[in-house]
DNA sequence: GATATATATTTGCGCAATCAAACATTGTGC
DNA sequence: GCACAATGTTTGATTGCGCAAATATATATC
C-alpha cells in the first residue's frame, strides 16, 4: 500500500513546482514578463553570442518550437529580442538578446533571485549544496 | 555575475518539472487521464472518507477552485468521481471517489510509479532519502 | 428577523501552450 | 539535375487553466 519512494518524490516535486511558479511569477510580473519569458532571456543571456536557434531555445526552456514562436513574437514586438536569419541555412531563425532585453533581464534577475531565496529559507548552506548536487545528478540521467 | 545558489536551484527545478510532466503525462495517457486528474484521484484515494470539498481539493493539488470545477466535470461524466452535497452547508460540493475511479487510480498508480522510478534511476537509495527529506523541509517552510 | 457581509462554487472571457498539419528550405539517391 | 526525404518554423484548432464577476448559501449585526 505504501507508494514507492520515487512516486512520493514526484508528487512532492509537482507540489513544490506549483508554489515556485506562483511566487516567481508574482515576483517577475513587476518587470512585465512571466516565468517562460524569463527563462528565455536567461538562456540568451548565458549563450556565448547571446543568440540561439528557436528549436534549441525550445529544448532549453522545455517548450515546443511552436510554443517558442508564440512566446517570442510579443517579446520581439516589445523589443526584448531580435529575429536574425542564418545565412548558411534559411530555414533556421535565430533569436538574439537586444540591449533593452539585456537590461530587463538584469533587473528581473534580482527579483528572481529574491523570490528564489525566499523559497529556500528553511534550508542551510549545506543543504542547498546537497540539493543542487542531487538535481545535477538527476538531470545527468536524462 | 554568478547567480546565487537558490536561483540556480529554481531553474533546475523548473527544468526537472518540465521533464516530469512530459514523462508522467505519457505514462498516464494510457489510462485516459492527465497528471492533474491523477493528483485528484490520489488525494481522494488517500482521504479518510475518500471525499473532499472542492476548494480543499483545489488547495491540495495546486489549482484554483475554478480549475477544479473544469477538471472534475468531465471526470464525473466518465464516472471516476461523484458529486455529493453537504447537508450542513448547501454551498459546499463534495467530491467522492467512485468504485470505477478507485480502480482507474490503482491501475494508473502502477504506471505513475514506473515513470517515477525511471526518472530517478541515477540516484541511490541513500540519495532518494536525502531528496525526500529536503523536499519535506522546504515545504514545511511554506 | 432584515440587511449586510462572508464563504463556496460556477461561469464568461482570455491567455499560454500543445498537437498536427502546412510551409519553406536543405540534403540525398538515383 | 530531380524527385523525395529530412529539418526548422509557423499556423489552425484545441486544451488547460487562471482571473474576475456572477450566483447561491450561510453567518453576523442591528
Amino acid at each position: 500500500m505504501p507508494k514507492n519512494v520515487e512516486a512520493g518524490l514526484v508528487i512532492s516535486l509537482i507540489s513544490l513546482q506549483s508554489t515556485i511558479q506562483k511566487r516567481v511569477g508574482r515576483a517577475l510580473s513587476v518587470h512585465g514578463i512571466g516565468v517562460s519569458e524569463y527563462l528565455v532571456l536567461n538562456q540568451l543571456y548565458m549563450a556565448p553570442t547571446q543568440t540561439i536557434r528557436r528549436s534549441d531555445l525550445a529544448e532549453l526552456v522545455g517548450l515546443t518550437p511552436s510554443g517558442i514562436t508564440r512566446l517570442i513574437n510579443p517579446m520581439e514586438k516589445i523589443g526584448l529580442v531580435k529575429k536574425e536569419e542564418n545565412l548558411r541555412d534559411a530555414r533556421v531563425s535565430l533569436v538574439t538578446l537586444s540591449t533593452a532585453g539585456k537590461q530587463v533581464y538584469e533587473d528581473a534577475q534580482v527579483s528572481f533571485a529574491q523570490a528564489s531565496v525566499s523559497l529556500f529559507e528553511s534550508l542551510g548552506v549545506e543543504q542547498l549544496e546537497t540539493f543542487t548536487e542531487l538535481l545535477k545528478t538527476v538531470s545527468r540521467g536524462f
